[in-house]
RNA sequence: GUGGUUGUAGCUCAGUUGGUUAGAGCGUCGGAUUGUGGUUCCGAAUGUCGGGGGUUCGAGUCCCCUCAUCCACCCCA
Protein backbone atom coordinates (compact mmCIF):
# COMPACT_ATOMS: atom_id res chain seq x y z
CA UNK A 1 0.00 0.00 0.00
CA UNK A 2 1.34 3.56 -0.89
CA UNK A 3 2.07 5.55 2.30
CA UNK A 4 1.46 8.91 0.38
CA UNK A 5 -0.52 11.36 3.04
CA UNK A 6 -4.11 11.58 2.64
CA UNK A 7 -5.46 15.05 1.71
CA UNK A 8 -8.58 15.72 3.60
CA UNK A 9 -11.75 15.78 2.40
CA UNK A 10 -14.03 19.08 2.72
CA UNK A 11 -15.43 21.88 1.46
CA UNK A 12 -14.69 25.77 1.42
CA UNK A 13 -16.75 27.85 4.46
CA UNK A 14 -20.40 28.38 2.96
CA UNK A 15 -20.14 25.74 0.23
CA UNK A 16 -21.90 22.09 0.65
CA UNK A 17 -22.42 19.14 -0.66
CA UNK A 18 -25.86 18.13 -0.89
CA UNK A 19 -26.80 14.33 -0.33
CA UNK A 20 -30.11 12.51 -2.13
CA UNK A 21 -32.56 13.09 0.84
CA UNK A 22 -31.84 16.70 0.45
CA UNK A 23 -31.18 17.08 -3.00
CA UNK A 24 -34.32 15.22 -4.27
CA UNK A 25 -36.55 17.78 -2.69
CA UNK A 26 -33.98 20.43 -3.90
CA UNK A 27 -34.73 19.29 -7.72
CA UNK A 28 -38.34 18.74 -6.40
CA UNK A 29 -38.65 22.20 -5.22
CA UNK A 30 -36.83 23.81 -8.93
CA UNK A 31 -39.32 21.77 -10.26
CA UNK A 32 -42.65 23.57 -8.85
CA UNK A 33 -41.07 26.58 -9.36
CA UNK A 34 -40.64 25.90 -13.62
CA UNK A 35 -43.88 24.68 -13.17
CA UNK A 36 -45.29 27.74 -11.82
CA UNK A 37 -43.44 30.16 -13.58
CA UNK A 38 -44.47 28.69 -17.19
CA UNK A 39 -48.05 28.93 -15.79
CA UNK A 40 -47.70 32.27 -16.64
CA UNK A 41 -46.14 32.21 -19.88
CA UNK A 42 -42.12 33.09 -18.80
CA UNK A 43 -39.69 31.12 -20.39
CA UNK A 44 -35.87 29.65 -19.41
CA UNK A 45 -32.63 31.34 -19.87
CA UNK A 46 -29.17 30.75 -18.89
CA UNK A 47 -25.86 32.73 -18.70
CA UNK A 48 -22.32 32.40 -17.68
CA UNK A 49 -21.62 32.52 -14.13
CA UNK A 50 -18.13 34.32 -14.86
CA UNK A 51 -18.82 37.45 -16.74
CA UNK A 52 -16.62 40.45 -17.11
CA UNK A 53 -15.79 42.30 -14.39
CA UNK A 54 -17.05 45.56 -16.12
CA UNK A 55 -20.19 43.96 -16.47
CA UNK A 56 -20.88 43.16 -12.69
CA UNK A 57 -18.92 45.91 -10.89
CA UNK A 58 -20.66 49.01 -9.52
CA UNK A 59 -23.95 47.57 -10.27
CA UNK A 60 -25.19 46.04 -7.10
CA UNK A 61 -23.94 47.96 -3.68
CA UNK A 62 -20.44 48.80 -2.11
CA UNK A 63 -21.21 45.35 -0.12
CA UNK A 64 -22.18 43.63 -3.01
CA UNK A 65 -19.16 44.69 -5.13
CA UNK A 66 -17.33 43.43 -1.86
CA UNK A 67 -18.91 40.00 -1.75
CA UNK A 68 -17.80 38.96 -4.70
CA UNK A 69 -15.52 36.56 -6.36
CA UNK A 70 -13.40 38.40 -8.68
CA UNK A 71 -10.28 37.06 -10.31
CA UNK A 72 -7.73 37.45 -13.13
CA UNK A 73 -7.38 34.79 -15.95
CA UNK A 74 -5.58 34.91 -18.98
CA UNK A 75 -5.22 38.44 -18.79
CA UNK A 76 -9.06 39.54 -18.22
CA UNK A 77 -10.30 40.83 -15.24
CA UNK A 78 -13.98 38.61 -14.44
CA UNK A 79 -15.86 38.24 -11.14
CA UNK A 80 -18.81 35.60 -10.58
CA UNK A 81 -22.35 37.02 -10.85
CA UNK A 82 -23.67 37.80 -7.15
CA UNK A 83 -27.56 37.64 -8.31
CA UNK A 84 -29.12 36.90 -11.46
CA UNK A 85 -30.72 40.29 -11.98
CA UNK A 86 -27.38 42.13 -13.20
CA UNK A 87 -26.80 39.37 -15.80
CA UNK A 88 -30.47 39.39 -16.97
CA UNK A 89 -29.99 43.31 -17.18
CA UNK A 90 -26.68 42.87 -19.80
CA UNK A 91 -28.65 39.82 -21.67
CA UNK A 92 -31.45 41.99 -22.38
CA UNK A 93 -29.18 44.46 -23.74
CA UNK A 94 -27.77 42.41 -26.09
CA UNK A 95 -30.58 40.33 -27.25
CA UNK A 96 -33.77 41.95 -26.67
CA UNK A 97 -33.64 43.09 -30.33
CA UNK A 98 -34.05 39.22 -31.44
CA UNK A 99 -36.71 38.56 -28.01
CA UNK A 100 -38.83 41.60 -28.69
CA UNK A 101 -40.97 42.67 -25.27
CA UNK A 102 -42.75 42.63 -22.91
CA UNK A 103 -40.07 39.35 -22.39
CA UNK A 104 -40.79 37.40 -19.23
CA UNK A 105 -37.61 34.87 -18.25
CA UNK A 106 -37.15 32.77 -15.25
CA UNK A 107 -33.71 31.66 -14.69
CA UNK A 108 -32.93 28.98 -11.74
CA UNK A 109 -29.16 28.85 -11.03
CA UNK A 110 -26.40 29.31 -8.61
CA UNK A 111 -25.44 32.84 -7.59
CA UNK A 112 -21.87 33.48 -5.81
CA UNK A 113 -21.35 35.52 -2.27
CA UNK A 114 -18.40 35.85 -0.02
CA UNK A 115 -19.88 37.01 3.06
CA UNK A 116 -20.12 35.47 6.59
CA UNK A 117 -22.29 32.52 6.69
CA UNK A 118 -25.53 32.08 8.99
CA UNK A 119 -28.74 29.77 9.29
CA UNK A 120 -29.37 30.60 5.50
CA UNK A 121 -26.88 31.95 4.22
CA UNK A 122 -24.30 30.63 1.90
CA UNK A 123 -21.62 31.30 -0.08
CA UNK A 124 -23.31 29.65 -3.12
CA UNK A 125 -26.92 29.25 -3.44
CA UNK A 126 -29.71 28.39 -6.06
CA UNK A 127 -31.68 31.39 -7.16
CA UNK A 128 -35.36 30.94 -8.87
CA UNK A 129 -35.69 34.09 -10.35
CA UNK A 130 -38.29 35.84 -12.86
CA UNK A 131 -39.03 38.90 -14.62
CA UNK A 132 -40.97 40.63 -17.00
CA UNK A 133 -38.98 43.56 -18.18
CA UNK A 134 -39.81 45.57 -21.43
CA UNK A 135 -43.40 47.21 -19.54
CA UNK A 136 -44.66 49.36 -16.57
CA UNK A 137 -47.84 47.69 -16.87
CA UNK A 138 -49.49 47.25 -13.46
CA UNK A 139 -50.75 44.48 -14.69
CA UNK A 140 -47.29 42.96 -14.64
CA UNK A 141 -46.96 44.10 -11.41
CA UNK A 142 -50.10 42.32 -9.94
CA UNK A 143 -48.74 39.04 -11.81
CA UNK A 144 -45.72 39.11 -9.88
CA UNK A 145 -47.26 39.35 -6.55
CA UNK A 146 -49.31 36.17 -7.87
CA UNK A 147 -46.72 34.29 -9.02
CA UNK A 148 -44.95 34.54 -6.06
CA UNK A 149 -48.21 33.88 -4.01
CA UNK A 150 -48.83 30.78 -6.31
CA UNK A 151 -45.31 29.58 -5.41
CA UNK A 152 -45.08 29.35 -2.08
CA UNK A 153 -48.46 27.77 -2.09
CA UNK A 154 -47.07 25.40 -4.72
CA UNK A 155 -44.18 24.42 -2.56
CA UNK A 156 -46.64 23.67 0.42
CA UNK A 157 -46.02 26.55 2.83
CA UNK A 158 -48.88 26.69 4.66
CA UNK A 159 -48.09 29.97 6.37
CA UNK A 160 -46.55 32.78 4.34
CA UNK A 161 -47.06 37.16 3.83
CA UNK A 162 -45.74 38.63 0.72
CA UNK A 163 -45.16 42.43 2.43
CA UNK A 164 -45.83 44.79 -0.33
CA UNK A 165 -44.52 48.51 -0.63
CA UNK A 166 -43.74 51.12 -3.40
CA UNK A 167 -40.69 53.10 -2.45
CA UNK A 168 -42.31 55.56 -4.18
CA UNK A 169 -44.55 56.51 -1.61
CA UNK A 170 -41.91 56.88 1.14
CA UNK A 171 -39.65 58.45 -1.60
CA UNK A 172 -43.13 61.14 -2.13
CA UNK A 173 -42.99 61.51 2.00
CA UNK A 174 -39.47 62.59 1.44
CA UNK A 175 -39.95 64.66 -0.89
CA UNK A 176 -42.59 66.59 1.28
CA UNK A 177 -40.20 67.18 3.89
CA UNK A 178 -36.99 67.93 1.61
CA UNK A 179 -35.22 64.72 2.53
CA UNK A 180 -35.29 62.88 -1.09
CA UNK A 181 -31.22 63.48 -0.62
CA UNK A 182 -31.40 61.28 1.88
CA UNK A 183 -33.89 58.19 0.85
CA UNK A 184 -31.47 55.27 0.50
CA UNK A 185 -30.57 55.89 4.63
CA UNK A 186 -33.84 56.28 5.52
CA UNK A 187 -35.05 53.05 3.25
CA UNK A 188 -32.20 51.15 5.24
CA UNK A 189 -33.41 52.33 8.64
CA UNK A 190 -37.05 52.05 8.25
CA UNK A 191 -36.12 47.80 6.60
CA UNK A 192 -35.23 47.23 10.14
CA UNK A 193 -37.95 48.72 12.34
CA UNK A 194 -39.41 44.84 12.43
CA UNK A 195 -36.14 43.28 14.11
CA UNK A 196 -34.94 46.27 15.86
CA UNK A 197 -37.94 48.38 17.17
CA UNK A 198 -38.81 52.28 16.82
CA UNK A 199 -36.44 53.73 19.42
CA UNK A 200 -33.23 52.51 17.12
CA UNK A 201 -34.35 53.08 13.97
CA UNK A 202 -35.90 57.09 15.33
CA UNK A 203 -31.86 56.80 16.58
CA UNK A 204 -30.41 55.60 13.51
CA UNK A 205 -32.51 58.36 11.25
CA UNK A 206 -31.39 60.91 13.03
CA UNK A 207 -27.63 59.81 13.53
CA UNK A 208 -27.10 57.93 10.11
CA UNK A 209 -29.57 59.87 8.03
CA UNK A 210 -29.62 62.77 9.42
CA UNK A 211 -33.19 63.81 10.59
CA UNK A 212 -33.95 66.43 13.28
CA UNK A 213 -35.80 64.46 15.88
CA UNK A 214 -39.19 65.76 13.99
CA UNK A 215 -38.83 64.83 11.23
CA UNK A 216 -37.77 61.19 11.89
CA UNK A 217 -41.27 60.86 14.18
CA UNK A 218 -43.36 61.93 11.05
CA UNK A 219 -41.70 59.48 9.21
CA UNK A 220 -42.16 56.38 11.88
CA UNK A 221 -45.75 58.17 11.97
CA UNK A 222 -46.33 56.91 8.76
CA UNK A 223 -44.97 53.44 8.82
CA UNK A 224 -46.99 52.54 12.17
CA UNK A 225 -50.19 52.71 10.70
CA UNK A 226 -52.73 50.01 11.21
CA UNK A 227 -55.08 48.30 9.82
CA UNK A 228 -55.89 46.17 6.26
CA UNK A 229 -54.48 46.89 3.39
CA UNK A 230 -57.32 49.13 2.28
CA UNK A 231 -57.79 51.44 5.20
CA UNK A 232 -53.67 51.56 5.40
CA UNK A 233 -53.46 52.76 1.59
CA UNK A 234 -56.42 55.37 2.57
CA UNK A 235 -54.38 56.93 5.36
CA UNK A 236 -50.96 57.16 3.00
CA UNK A 237 -53.60 58.60 0.59
CA UNK A 238 -54.37 61.06 3.09
CA UNK A 239 -50.89 61.74 4.38
CA UNK A 240 -49.28 62.28 0.75
CA UNK A 241 -51.82 65.03 -0.96
CA UNK A 242 -50.21 66.77 -2.96
CA UNK A 243 -47.17 64.86 -4.10
CA UNK A 244 -47.73 63.23 -7.43
CA UNK A 245 -45.13 60.23 -6.92
CA UNK A 246 -45.90 59.02 -3.28
CA UNK A 247 -49.94 58.98 -4.61
CA UNK A 248 -48.86 57.45 -8.11
CA UNK A 249 -47.42 55.04 -5.36
CA UNK A 250 -50.20 54.61 -3.30
CA UNK A 251 -52.63 53.86 -6.21
CA UNK A 252 -50.30 51.40 -7.84
CA UNK A 253 -50.36 49.35 -4.58
CA UNK A 254 -54.05 49.88 -4.31
CA UNK A 255 -53.98 48.00 -8.21
CA UNK A 256 -52.07 44.78 -6.82
CA UNK A 257 -54.32 44.81 -3.91
CA UNK A 258 -57.18 44.76 -6.04
CA UNK A 259 -56.14 42.72 -8.29
CA UNK A 260 -54.64 40.21 -5.52
CA UNK A 261 -58.18 39.91 -4.40
CA UNK A 262 -59.68 39.54 -7.78
CA UNK A 263 -57.86 36.50 -8.44
CA UNK A 264 -58.96 34.92 -4.98
CA UNK A 265 -55.91 35.16 -3.14
CA UNK A 266 -56.96 35.13 0.65
CA UNK A 267 -56.17 38.39 2.72
CA UNK A 268 -53.77 36.74 5.33
CA UNK A 269 -51.30 36.09 2.38
CA UNK A 270 -50.46 39.48 1.53
CA UNK A 271 -50.16 42.96 3.76
CA UNK A 272 -49.30 46.51 2.63
CA UNK A 273 -46.30 47.05 4.85
CA UNK A 274 -44.23 50.42 4.99
CA UNK A 275 -41.28 48.95 6.33
CA UNK A 276 -40.52 46.88 3.54
CA UNK A 277 -37.85 48.58 1.84
CA UNK A 278 -35.59 46.42 0.36
CA UNK A 279 -31.81 47.28 0.17
CA UNK A 280 -30.95 46.35 -3.63
CA UNK A 281 -30.39 49.90 -4.70
CA UNK A 282 -32.32 49.83 -8.34
CA UNK A 283 -35.33 49.28 -7.12
CA UNK A 284 -37.46 52.26 -7.97
CA UNK A 285 -41.02 51.18 -7.33
CA UNK A 286 -42.88 48.34 -5.90
CA UNK A 287 -41.41 45.70 -3.69
CA UNK A 288 -41.94 42.40 -2.08
CA UNK A 289 -40.77 40.12 0.30
CA UNK A 290 -41.80 37.11 1.40
CA UNK A 291 -41.82 35.80 5.48
CA UNK A 292 -42.33 32.96 7.00
CA UNK A 293 -44.73 33.36 9.73
CA UNK A 294 -43.54 30.28 11.36
CA UNK A 295 -39.67 31.55 11.48
CA UNK A 296 -39.51 35.22 10.35
CA UNK A 297 -35.84 35.05 11.42
CA UNK A 298 -34.85 33.63 8.49
CA UNK A 299 -35.56 36.50 6.77
CA UNK A 300 -37.79 36.93 3.26
CA UNK A 301 -37.32 33.80 1.20
CA UNK A 302 -38.55 35.55 -1.94
CA UNK A 303 -38.25 39.09 -2.77
CA UNK A 304 -38.33 41.20 -5.54
CA UNK A 305 -39.32 44.34 -7.09
CA UNK A 306 -39.88 47.01 -9.90
CA UNK A 307 -36.84 48.24 -11.27
CA UNK A 308 -37.22 51.59 -13.66
CA UNK A 309 -34.21 50.93 -15.84
CA UNK A 310 -32.22 48.22 -15.26
CA UNK A 311 -30.41 47.53 -18.41
CA UNK A 312 -29.47 51.52 -18.69
CA UNK A 313 -26.07 50.59 -17.80
CA UNK A 314 -25.70 48.52 -21.10
CA UNK A 315 -28.01 50.04 -23.96
CA UNK A 316 -29.83 52.80 -24.53
CA UNK A 317 -32.54 51.72 -24.90
CA UNK A 318 -35.01 52.08 -22.34
CA UNK A 319 -35.94 48.97 -20.54
CA UNK A 320 -38.42 48.96 -17.01
CA UNK A 321 -38.78 45.55 -15.61
CA UNK A 322 -40.30 43.75 -12.49
CA UNK A 323 -39.04 40.49 -10.76
CA UNK A 324 -38.53 38.76 -7.85
CA UNK A 325 -36.42 35.87 -6.43
CA UNK A 326 -36.75 32.61 -4.90
CA UNK A 327 -33.89 31.48 -2.38
CA UNK A 328 -34.38 28.54 -2.89
CA UNK A 329 -31.38 27.28 -0.11
CA UNK A 330 -32.57 29.45 1.96
CA UNK A 331 -36.17 28.05 1.84
CA UNK A 332 -35.18 24.86 2.09
CA UNK A 333 -33.03 25.36 5.62
CA UNK A 334 -35.89 27.08 6.87
CA UNK A 335 -38.34 23.72 6.15
CA UNK A 336 -35.63 21.78 7.23
CA UNK A 337 -35.62 23.88 10.75
CA UNK A 338 -39.15 23.28 10.92
CA UNK A 339 -40.01 19.71 10.09
CA UNK A 340 -41.40 20.67 6.86
CA UNK A 341 -39.34 19.09 4.60
CA UNK A 342 -39.61 15.24 3.70
CA UNK A 343 -36.03 13.50 2.64
CA UNK A 344 -36.94 10.52 0.67
CA UNK A 345 -33.93 8.35 0.21
CA UNK A 346 -34.75 6.74 -2.87
CA UNK A 347 -36.51 7.69 -6.08
CA UNK A 348 -37.53 4.69 -6.94
CA UNK A 349 -41.15 2.96 -6.43
CA UNK A 350 -40.43 -0.28 -6.46
CA UNK A 351 -37.59 -2.60 -4.85
CA UNK A 352 -36.69 -6.18 -7.21
CA UNK A 353 -34.33 -7.94 -4.62
CA UNK A 354 -31.72 -10.31 -6.37
CA UNK A 355 -33.05 -13.37 -4.69
CA UNK A 356 -31.81 -16.35 -6.96
CA UNK A 357 -28.07 -15.87 -8.35
CA UNK A 358 -28.76 -17.92 -11.39
CA UNK A 359 -31.61 -16.05 -13.16
CA UNK A 360 -30.48 -12.52 -13.42
CA UNK A 361 -31.76 -11.80 -17.19
CA UNK A 362 -35.74 -12.96 -15.98
CA UNK A 363 -35.18 -10.29 -13.29
CA UNK A 364 -33.82 -7.69 -15.98
CA UNK A 365 -36.99 -8.83 -17.73
CA UNK A 366 -39.44 -8.27 -14.78
CA UNK A 367 -37.54 -4.89 -13.72
CA UNK A 368 -38.49 -3.64 -17.55
CA UNK A 369 -41.85 -4.72 -17.57
CA UNK A 370 -42.37 -2.61 -14.47
CA UNK A 371 -40.58 0.12 -15.79
CA UNK A 372 -42.26 0.51 -18.83
CA UNK A 373 -45.21 0.47 -16.66
CA UNK A 374 -44.65 3.70 -15.44
CA UNK A 375 -42.48 3.10 -12.00
CA UNK A 376 -39.10 3.63 -11.29
CA UNK A 377 -37.58 0.69 -10.10
CA UNK A 378 -34.53 -0.34 -8.08
CA UNK A 379 -32.86 -3.59 -8.76
CA UNK A 380 -30.12 -4.87 -6.02
CA UNK A 381 -27.02 -5.63 -7.14
CA UNK A 382 -26.08 -8.20 -5.04
CA UNK A 383 -27.56 -11.84 -4.58
CA UNK A 384 -26.94 -11.60 -0.85
CA UNK A 385 -29.37 -12.65 2.05
CA UNK A 386 -33.10 -12.02 1.43
CA UNK A 387 -33.63 -10.59 4.65
CA UNK A 388 -30.70 -8.19 4.73
CA UNK A 389 -32.34 -6.89 1.22
CA UNK A 390 -35.76 -6.54 2.58
CA UNK A 391 -34.04 -4.63 5.49
CA UNK A 392 -32.13 -2.33 3.19
CA UNK A 393 -35.72 -1.36 1.28
CA UNK A 394 -37.32 -0.64 4.04
CA UNK A 395 -34.88 1.75 5.37
CA UNK A 396 -34.58 3.76 2.02
CA UNK A 397 -38.27 3.94 2.73
CA UNK A 398 -39.85 1.63 0.04
CA UNK A 399 -43.51 0.73 0.11
CA UNK A 400 -43.60 -2.07 -2.46
CA UNK A 401 -41.27 -5.09 -3.08
CA UNK A 402 -41.23 -7.41 -6.05
CA UNK A 403 -40.52 -11.01 -4.64
CA UNK A 404 -39.54 -13.58 -6.99
CA UNK A 405 -37.14 -16.78 -6.74
CA UNK A 406 -36.71 -19.98 -8.62
CA UNK A 407 -40.41 -21.06 -7.75
CA UNK A 408 -41.99 -18.05 -8.92
CA UNK A 409 -39.78 -17.68 -11.68
CA UNK A 410 -40.62 -20.75 -13.13
CA UNK A 411 -44.71 -20.31 -13.07
CA UNK A 412 -44.06 -16.68 -14.57
CA UNK A 413 -45.40 -15.09 -11.35
CA UNK A 414 -44.18 -13.07 -8.67
CA UNK A 415 -44.97 -11.89 -5.11
CA UNK A 416 -46.25 -7.95 -4.70
CA UNK A 417 -45.03 -7.42 -1.02
CA UNK A 418 -46.28 -4.07 0.20
CA UNK A 419 -43.19 -3.34 3.00
CA UNK A 420 -45.50 -1.80 5.43
CA UNK A 421 -48.04 -4.38 6.38
CA UNK A 422 -45.38 -7.60 5.60
CA UNK A 423 -48.20 -8.83 3.32
CA UNK A 424 -47.61 -10.36 -0.13
CA UNK A 425 -50.00 -11.83 -3.11
CA UNK A 426 -48.83 -13.85 -5.85
CA UNK A 427 -49.35 -12.61 -9.20
CA UNK A 428 -49.04 -13.88 -12.78
CA UNK A 429 -46.77 -11.16 -15.22
CA UNK A 430 -44.89 -13.33 -17.75
CA UNK A 431 -47.73 -12.90 -20.69
CA UNK A 432 -49.98 -10.21 -18.91
CA UNK A 433 -48.11 -7.18 -17.22
CA UNK A 434 -51.02 -5.48 -15.66
CA UNK A 435 -52.24 -7.66 -13.12
CA UNK A 436 -49.04 -7.04 -11.33
CA UNK A 437 -49.00 -3.28 -12.13
CA UNK A 438 -52.60 -3.37 -10.85
CA UNK A 439 -51.19 -4.61 -7.51
CA UNK A 440 -48.13 -1.88 -7.37
CA UNK A 441 -50.85 0.48 -7.98
CA UNK A 442 -53.20 -0.45 -5.27
CA UNK A 443 -49.92 -0.31 -2.80
CA UNK A 444 -48.47 2.61 -3.68
CA UNK A 445 -52.12 4.77 -3.73
CA UNK A 446 -52.40 3.19 0.23
CA UNK A 447 -49.31 4.39 1.06
CA UNK A 448 -48.96 7.65 -0.29
CA UNK A 449 -53.05 8.69 0.88
CA UNK A 450 -51.48 7.34 4.48
CA UNK A 451 -49.15 10.04 4.46
C1' G B 1 -15.44 42.55 7.57
C1' U B 2 -16.49 43.15 13.42
C1' G B 3 -17.89 40.71 18.17
C1' G B 4 -19.22 36.25 20.67
C1' U B 5 -20.56 30.48 20.82
C1' U B 6 -19.21 25.62 19.99
C1' G B 7 -15.80 21.64 17.89
C1' U B 8 -14.58 14.19 21.69
C1' A B 9 -16.64 7.33 17.19
C1' G B 10 -21.22 7.86 11.24
C1' C B 11 -25.09 10.68 14.79
C1' U B 12 -26.37 12.76 19.93
C1' C B 13 -23.36 13.55 23.85
C1' A B 14 -20.41 12.18 28.88
C1' G B 15 -15.39 12.80 30.33
C1' U B 16 -14.53 15.18 37.83
C1' U B 17 -9.10 20.80 40.42
C1' G B 18 -4.39 18.47 33.70
C1' G B 19 -2.54 12.12 35.79
C1' U B 20 -1.49 5.60 33.09
C1' U B 21 -4.66 1.44 27.64
C1' A B 22 -10.86 7.89 26.10
C1' G B 23 -16.61 6.11 27.41
C1' A B 24 -22.31 5.60 26.70
C1' G B 25 -26.72 5.45 23.72
C1' C B 26 -28.23 5.25 18.78
C1' G B 27 -26.54 3.71 14.05
C1' U B 28 -23.30 0.30 11.06
C1' C B 29 -21.49 -4.78 10.13
C1' G B 30 -21.71 -10.23 11.34
C1' G B 31 -24.45 -14.25 13.70
C1' A B 32 -28.94 -16.68 16.10
C1' U B 33 -32.71 -17.68 11.15
C1' U B 34 -28.90 -22.13 4.00
C1' G B 35 -36.83 -18.69 0.49
C1' U B 36 -38.90 -13.21 3.47
C1' G B 37 -37.13 -7.00 6.77
C1' G B 38 -38.77 -3.20 10.89
C1' U B 39 -38.90 -6.72 17.78
C1' U B 40 -35.33 -9.55 20.79
C1' C B 41 -30.57 -11.81 21.97
C1' C B 42 -25.16 -12.54 21.10
C1' G B 43 -20.74 -10.65 18.93
C1' A B 44 -17.54 -7.06 16.16
C1' A B 45 -15.40 -2.69 13.95
C1' U B 46 -14.53 2.59 14.06
C1' G B 47 -11.46 8.13 17.37
C1' U B 48 -4.04 11.35 15.10
C1' C B 49 -10.25 14.06 21.37
C1' G B 50 -11.15 19.75 14.30
C1' G B 51 -5.75 21.00 12.75
C1' G B 52 -0.91 23.26 14.17
C1' G B 53 2.23 25.26 17.88
C1' G B 54 3.27 26.24 23.14
C1' U B 55 3.30 25.53 28.79
C1' U B 56 4.17 20.89 31.75
C1' C B 57 7.39 15.13 34.23
C1' G B 58 2.45 14.50 31.98
C1' A B 59 -2.76 18.01 27.89
C1' G B 60 -9.29 15.79 25.50
C1' U B 61 -8.71 19.16 29.87
C1' C B 62 -4.45 25.40 30.33
C1' C B 63 -2.42 29.38 26.51
C1' C B 64 -1.76 31.16 21.27
C1' C B 65 -2.78 30.60 16.06
C1' U B 66 -5.75 28.38 12.38
C1' C B 67 -10.02 25.88 10.18
C1' A B 68 -15.04 24.84 10.68
C1' U B 69 -19.80 25.90 13.21
C1' C B 70 -23.80 28.66 15.16
C1' C B 71 -25.50 33.57 16.88
C1' A B 72 -25.48 39.05 16.70
C1' C B 73 -23.93 43.35 13.75
C1' C B 74 -23.65 44.41 8.57
C1' C B 75 -26.00 42.94 4.35
C1' C B 76 -29.33 39.89 2.02
C1' A B 77 -32.04 34.82 -0.95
Amino acid sequence: MSTQQLIEPRTLKGFRDYLPEIMIPRERLMETARRVYRSYGFSPIDTPALEYLEILAGKGSDETDRQMYRFEHGGRQVGMRFDLTIPLARFAAQHIGKLGTPFKRYHIAPVWRGENTQAGRYREFVQCDFDTIGTESVASDVETALVIHDLLKAIGIERFQVRINNRQILNGLLEQLGLLDRSQAVLRAIDKLEKLGPDVVDEELQRVGGLTAEQATTVLGLCNMNGDSNELLSQLEHALVGNDSGMAGVSRLRAIIDGLQAAGVSEDRYRVDVTIARGLDYYTGVVFETLLQDLPSIGSVCSGGRYDNLAGLYTKQHLPGIGASLGLDRLIAAMEQLNQLEKPKTTADVFVPFFDADRLNDYMKLCSVVRRGGYNVEFYPDSKKLGAQLKFADDRGFAVALVAGSDELNAGNCQVKDLRNKSSEVVHWSENPQPLLDAIAKIISSSTTSK
